[in-house]
DNA sequence: TCTGTGTATTTATATATCTATATATAATGA
DNA sequence: TCATTATATATAGATATATAAATACACAGA
């Protein structure tokens, strides 16, 4: 292990962790992790406002969970990094036992 | 995968996680992944107010995360699950990467 | 260019969290 | 019981976050 315990370290991985630590984000996370989607896709499978479901991805965005490519009218967004979802199965494991 | 993303799940985890995800708590996590320490050693290694840690760790035993146990007038605190740390650890992995 | 559709941003308000200070409680030993 | 040490709780002000509504922007087609 390279990555100390530095303030500087917990402050990014509090950060992240902090960004991933909202339902909306979790489900958001769990339906990319089955592969891309629009806003408006999002939309109707979490069922919460257009303006909060991209208020929701900006936050991912700038944490660099998330990328996204523009099609036309229509964005599409999905995971950078595909271990994420390691770390949300791991939440799941650890905390939703019962 | 027995669990589901359910919203009582989902927010399950985000409160789980948002616990988490504090710079002194992950310090916390780390330091009592080495072992328990009372409050008093925490004081000293975390380096904020006996106050301050005493709530942050009230918080992380609300959410079962942490357990105690009391020797004449120092309270000693450990992780309740050692699998935290697979977490922990997978948090600097993806987020602390430089 | 105008219109409609999809997405992003801004703003305001409500709510939650952080931190420090002060105070309270618990246990020990004189 | 009193004083001391260790820990916990209460409170308040500052800061951060959440959410909805309104508005702005981007693109495509007529």
């Amino acid at each position: 292990m390279i990555i100390k315990y530095s303030p500087e370290s917990l402050g990014k991985a509090g950060r992240c962790l902090r960004v991933l630590a909202h339902p909306a984000r979790l489900l958001i996370i769990h339906l990319l992790g089955q592969g891309e989607r629009s806003v408006q896709e999002l939309e109707k499978e979490v069922g919460i406002s257009q303006s909060s479901i991209s208020q929701h991805l900006n936050l991912l965005k700038d944490k660099d969970i998330l990328e996204s490519r523009r099609a036309a009218q229509q964005v599409f967004y999905r995971l950078k990094n595909p271990r994420l979802l390691e770390l949300t199965t791991l939440t799941r494991e650890l905390f939703c036992k019962e």
